[in-house]
DNA sequence: TATGAATGAGGATTCATTCAT
DNA sequence: GATGAATGAATCCTCATTCAT
């Protein structure tokens, strides 16, 4: 990755952990975190990791750019906490959903609701949207993802439907087995408005009730 | 205003697109030019655009540095015209199978095997990637894909399944309003794999047959 | 279009003349400046512009690469900043010696004084050979010597020799169609001693004191 | 000077000589040579030398590129066989003119038709334009021309002033001290011409017409 | 803490020159 | 001789990172 003198340093100073007693700031501080935060997703959500310019998250946050390695050790430090704070609120969230004593179906409009409302109505479609795009680059990221987020909910909604196979409340074992066709539409749903909402926009709460239909309603095909 | 190096970095911005067949190259050239594509498409897949060094470009495909501005303008138009070059072939391929005359359950079949066989079995997987990653910035490519790909398969797949609608051959219309519901999961795939391949891989057929399963089997739930 | 390197580089051409003043900068910084113009001067003057280095300049001016891009936007705009910056100054000295109330031929002797003294034998001969040299592949900046330079002086000066004329001062009015012979030679002093001076140096005094004798003394022929 | 993998090798491969043996060819070939010589002319003139391209002038010459190698070294000699072959022709005309046993004023005359006639109505303006611009980077040719054109011409005019001064020809001897009087005017014409000519065009024959009234006409001032 | 001027490594691009055909 | 595809050195410019204030 061609990320200048940081990218060779980085490596050599791997060690040092520095930046996570950075963490615990004074509340005015923490705002100035949390503005050069927000700041970062505007600017990695519209050109990405590597053309975004600290130069303009800086000026976007209202600070210094010496001031962004205040907080963050560098741009890809920033990065990586910027989708990890993000995304942390949502587990518990997500994972509250799951675990409800529901009915198979409510429970898969409650976690598509959750997903409309928490995710795609909010700056998180944008993280998403950058997982998926700068994710092959930051493995680590990959990994964090994986482990913090699918890795919680994903056991546990296989689970409540493999339950729900054996109490006949699902006719087929397809989607205990992939669990992921839950969300697939959802997923689509991001990427299709990023790239061809221009075109043709995507009606997300339509698509997921079709989606919905089309799992659990009568019949699929006559 | 002089032709220095600076000066002339100013203007090459316009015909985008105009270079193709401006150079009409003997058949053994024209193994070069697919040479370079060939690296080029690896580098890319393994580092998105701004972090492919056109040095290693070259080196992968055994040519000089230069030699890759024989054969494309720049390095916008390399990765532009790599993803246009891989992707016009399917064009064809999966507007023929959209309009074979098949009942439409065999017809979504005929889909998604041509989508695991001509996309996700081949290096095309990699493009369709990279337009996810970098269409936000190279608004122009997600054009030419939702034009030339998605604006030629999606009317049609729209057309049969509403026809099949008519005809009861489906139960609901709910896919013949939204078919991007039924390539979805394919997509997912894609990005699963790519992003979390390493830690729980997903079975891309066994996934599309359950996707299958529960658009046309009898009934999702009981 | 992406914002990477290749990208950017298209745009930066826009506004030509717009960074001066856009960072004010403390008086220590105008030194910085300052030396990176003297430091371009003694380069360009040696080179020419194209085969000038930044590297060069960087190095001569003490400073590093980068810096030159804080001060200016790039080679061009160092250039053409250079030659306003130095010629500047000059105009309201040439321009008050035009207007000063002397006998035509006093006024003569102090433009040629002037001139001796104020780019003669100073760095702004440097930036006279400039203009010549590169003026053609720099048309805005022929331009702006044309109005800002000549356009000042000569009408003013015109306008003195036709009075001069017109009063009886001058027994001819060749001078007062043409005011650029009063200069010709000088010009010719610049161009010889830069070209030719190791060979045979122009004595430039001697050279315009003769060219006075001609223009003013008794007769030219018996 | 900046004049890539040439300027490096070139002074290793300094004594080869080879290219003098070049020069002569068969009929046809002068042909070829000439054109890209004429193509050069063009090139440099419009350009300067580092901005000219040989691909440009391979182009205009109707030549391939590696064409020009088989006539010309390199770019640097290229473009110093253009100077020397345009203006070789040039000095008999005008050593010519010099020794005519004419006036002093019909001499100053006719070498001044001479000019306007064989250099300010020809090409060769852009050849003398090109040593005044490159003359400062190219001091073999500044001493070409020193020696060839001006070392010939000069002497000859001194000589024939003095003589004039002496046999009371010219009322004072500024002319005779400084020949480059004579045709400091002209040169400026070029300059003008090339620089300021679209703003407001110097007509030089009045130009050179009322230069002449000045040095000889009966008196310059009342 | 905060600043933002300074740094300099990195990479895209150009083009003179070579050489296999 | 003639060609023009290939080469790769050279240089502009960017921007993450540092550090004196």
């Amino acid at each position: 990755m061609a990320r200048g003198p940081a990218a060779r340093r980085k490596s050599p100073a791997q060690g040092s952990g520095r930046d996570r007693g950075a963490r615990r700031k004074p509340a005015h501080e923490a705002d100035k975190r949390q503005s050069i935060l927000d700041a970062a997703l505007d600017e990695f959500a519209a050109r990405g990791f590597a053309d975004t310019r600290l130069d303009d998250v800086a000026r976007r946050a209202g600070v210094a750019k010496g001031t962004i390695y205040l907080y963050f050790r560098d741009k890809e430090n920033l990065f990586q906490d910027l989708v990890r704070t993000r995304l942390s609120p949502l587990i518990g969230t997500i994972e509250a959903a799951a675990v409800r004593e529901l009915p198979i179906r409510a429970l898969a409009e409650l976690i598509i609701t959750t997903f409309i409302e928490e995710i795609y109505g909010t700056r998180r479609k944008d993280v998403i949207r950058l997982i998926i795009s700068e994710g092959t680059r930051f493995p680590e990221l990959a990994q964090f993802y994986y482990r913090e987020v699918i890795g919680r909910v994903l056991p546990v909604l296989r689970q409540r439907l493999r339950v729900a196979v054996e109490r006949g409340e699902l006719g087929k074992d397809a989607l205990a087995r992939f669990p992921q066709l839950l969300v697939a539409p959802a997923l689509m749903a991001i990427l299709w408005n990023g790239l061809f909402g221009r075109f043709e926009p995507l009606d997300v709460g339509a698509l997921m009730r079709a989606h919905l239909e089309l799992l659990f309603d009568d019949r699929g095909t006559s």
